[in-house]
DNA sequence: GCCAGCATTTTGACACTGTCAAGATTGATT
DNA sequence: AATCAATCTTGACAGTGTCAAAATGCTGGC
């Protein structure tokens, strides 16, 4: 496809070039901007210059979509977990950036966040083979994670895929009451989070 | 009021006697079967046997109804505070009640929980008056039972209330992960909190 | 160069939702 | 018995997700 042929594509509404990564996009910005619930098709399809219908064809439906932008957000976890792995920092220093990582991934992307994490596609179990696919690598490589961490003596708990479980579902609740509102002040989530490092740490230094 | 002045408003749709009361353990119902999202004012009116704008004359709107139904749930967990109170238990097992009270309640009531301690009312913050009062009293009192475990060594950490903060994330986020499917087996929610446990106490036992 | 076929987008329609304004019904009070 | 206020209903509207059918434009084979 030459530049031209998709400055064209711009133009006309028709063959519009890339809609589906267009709507992937405009719907993950529309969600940070004013929340999952307040997200309609079709003030996305007016958003990108589109008809109401038009997004069917990419999507077999909203829940779809929605999926596309948890994948989405599992990808950039991801990133940020090999990011962090490519640190040469001390374990310990490595966990509490996991930690903090985790708390400021969710604080920043609350929406995006809730769709990786929350009811709203898991409780259904309207889960797109994709998204199943992503989320449940990250979810397993979080694991081996921790229990790395605990096979070196650092993080303490007797069984390590429990402690896991524990220790996702300490980052998690403490993320979900700031972002949810339950908390206010966003801000001392960090905060929180760090009382909790001793808590998790064999050794209490 | 007489009984057969409410026989006979029984039978008329007009002056129904407790319509107000009949349609928020109607609505509890319905979303625990089906869940908050499929909960329709209209649907609950039918069931109900009224119109579909009665419910405006006692609730402000939708979400004024969930309020209620949310206010609801933290009289029935105060309730269940007041009961493990009333025990004469050692403080350490009470300690271990609360928490598996608190699990327990979450995931026999999922759809009631997360309007309580969910983004759905709390988000957006709109939030009845009577569920403002009645949920901040039962967090601080939340918080005051944890101080209380930690001022007598129970509970380990520094500051009091940021412990209080973080067990409760931990708890919520457990109790959430399960609720909202993203761990499968929701019978296994207690006993990952119980292996929680050692990680609050000061005295690993 | 043109046409068939295909991918892509649109239009029309439907059932459902929350909510408002205006009217209807009924029990209680005078 | 008449009036009033509380209570409930009807009608209406804008917004939603989604389906079926039609319209549009690109592309490969002649």
């Amino acid at each position: 496809m030459t530049l031209d042929t998709v400055l064209k594509q711009r133009n006309s509404n028709y063959h519009h070039g890339n809609l589906r990564q267009t709507l992937v996009s405009a719907a993950t910005n529309m969600i940070a901007e004013n929340g999952i619930e307040s997200l309609s098709l079709r003030k996305l399809a007016e958003k990108v210059g589109v008809s109401r219908t038009a997004a069917y064809h990419y999507f077999q439906d909203k829940n779809d979509l929605l999926c596309a932008i948890a994948a989405n957000g599992f990808r950039r976890w991801q990133q940020s977990l090999d990011q962090l792995n490519a640190n040469q920092l001390p374990e310990r220093d490595k966990f509490e950036q996991y930690i903090l990582g985790y708390i400021s991934f969710a604080t920043h992307n609350p929406e995006q966040y809730e769709l990786m994490f929350g009811r709203c596609i898991w409780k259904q179990s309207k889960c797109t083979p994709e998204l199943q696919d992503i989320s449940h690598r990250t979810f397993q490589r979080q694991v081996e994670m921790i229990e790395y961490w605990q096979s070196i003596g650092l993080v303490s708990g007797d069984s390590p895929l429990k402690m896991a479980q524990v220790i996702w579902g300490t980052l998690h609740g403490i993320a979900k009451l700031f972002i949810d509102g339950v908390y206010a002040d966003v801000g001392r989530a960090e905060e929180i989070v760090i009382s909790a490092l001793p808590m998790f740490l064999a050794s209490k230094v």
